[in-house]
DNA sequence: TCTGGGGTCCTAGGACCC
DNA sequence: TCTGGGGTCCTAGGACCC
């Protein structure tokens, strides 16, 4: 059994995008976007920076951190160049987000090398031909492979041999782990579970019982590296979402309406332009305390229409604030559309999902709703995302995040 | 360390069916 | 009518990942 396995992160990417496009930034602290930090350079995270941070909190650790506006379409373009680089090699990638994929070479190293050589050659083409540092590792697992990579960061190639991946794995901490987050490592930590090796050797049953039956079983397979995941090139996503962090705000009408209006107008576009409606639509309330509820629906029929949507959104939210009448003030509002359909063909959903509407009380019925989304998708196809949209949606709804970094965090449906 | 946004998976209880 | 058991779907919440 030899290691095939590679997994290819790029370095502090958007950061990284930055610097190679304005020289003058290297070496140097940076963190692109503003209020909030959307990524830092190796520099910036040095001094405690990390992406999410709020902008003033940045700047309190690090007072000479420069801050950048994205250039997401640079990010877009180099991230799906380098990933491109990695299916030169082998039609076998999986691709994991914007800048991170796994690829399994096993069926092509009579052509390229051994898998070390493979790596090599991808992180030297990455390099010259995109100007961008990447880090690979390799391994017979994927979830040894992810773990390589980490380690060799940042810039570097670690390869695992398989007669010594145990000795590798069980010196390295516990949270090095895919599934091992602050929760879990704090619990492990109580029964004095530091180390991979330590956690191997921890029985399954008080694994279980700490973690459940499913992490736990998970865990202990990991730390042995029985790792039964396969690659699987072409993953369709489960759900679609969207949410806005909106400041404090009262819970009212006139706040709630306008945020839901846009998320439900981004995700249903989404959903159109691949033909994926989905029958369940969740909503999320975070309150002032940061506390949130959620709530949900599950159709007899799929639905991808931005109207339906918002408004039954907006239903779902009420349905939280009269079961919550203490809380005054919002946070967050998000949208999430789930039970995607595999493909459904649009002339069919208006009827299905009408029908469904049709039901409600007070609702109307509208033919009309439908051939105006398609109108907007059309519109905006040719003229771009801001020529046309929902007054009041596109108006009066903050942004603290950009929508094309958002854009660059969507899975493809 | 209380922080932004798009996702996945798991758990537990209840409804409902056979 | 009651008791037992298995399976599936839905809902709400939570941990985790990038």
């Amino acid at each position: 059994m030899t290691a095939t396995i590679l997994h290819a992160d790029l370095d502090a990417f958007y950061a990284s995008v930055e610097q190679l496009l304005d020289p003058s930034l290297r070496g140097r602290p940076i963190a692109v976007g503003g209020g909030v930090v959307l990524a830092a350079s190796y520099e910036a995270k040095a001094f405690g920076v990390r992406s999410g941070m709020q902008g003033r909190q940045a700047r309190e650790l690090c007072p000479q951190l420069i801050f950048v506006r994205g250039h997401f379409k640079d990010y877009q373009r180099l991230g799906d160049a380098a990933i491109k680089v990695i299916g030169d090699f082998t039609p076998l990638v999986e691709r994991i987000s914007i800048d991170e994929a796994f690829a399994d070479v096993a069926g092509c190293t009579h052509l390229f090398g051994a898998p070390a050589e493979i790596a090599a050659a991808i992180r030297q083409r990455v390099r010259t031909e995109l100007g961008l540092p990447i880090s690979v590792g390799v391994a017979r697992t994927k979830h040894l492979a992810k773990i390589a990579s980490q380690v060799a960061k940042p810039d570097g190639l670690v390869v695992v041999d398989p007669d010594t991946e145990l000795e590798f794995l069980h010196e390295l901490a516990v949270e090095l782990m895919w599934g091992v987050g602050p929760v879990a490592k704090a619990r492990l930590a109580e029964i004095g579970v530091l180390t991979i090796g330590q956690l191997a050797k921890t029985p399954g049953w008080s694994l279980e019982r700490l973690l459940g039956p499913a992490a736990g079983e998970k865990l202990a397979a990991l730390a042995w590296n029985r790792d039964p995941r396969q690659l699987k090139p072409h993953r369709r996503a489960r759900s679609a979402g969207a949410q806005s962090a909106i400041g404090r705000k009262p819970a009212e009408q006139q706040v709630i309406r306008p945020t839901l209006l846009h998320l439900a107008d981004r995700i249903a576009a989404r959903l159109r332009a691949k033909s994926r409606p989905g029958r369940t639509v969740t909503v999320r309330v975070r309150f002032g305390d940061l506390n949130s509820v959620t709530r949900s629906v599950t159709l007899r029929a799929p639905i991808s229409a931005t109207v339906m949507l918002a408004k039954l959104a907006e239903e779902l939210v009420c349905a939280v604030l009269a079961d919550h009448p203490d809380e005054k003030i919002i946070s967050l509002l998000a949208i999430s559309v789930s039970h995607l359909e595999e493909s459904w063909d649009l002339e069919l959903e208006l009827p299905l999902g009408l029908e469904d509407e049709a039901r409600r009380p007070g609702s109307r019925l509208g033919m009309a709703r439908w051939t105006a989304d398609c109108a907007v998708d059309k519109i905006r196809d040719r003229f771009g995302w801001d020529a046309i949209g929902y007054g009041s949606a596109t108006l009066g709804v903050s942004r603290l995040v950009p929508d094309e970094f958002r854009k660059l965090a969507e899975k493809n449906l």
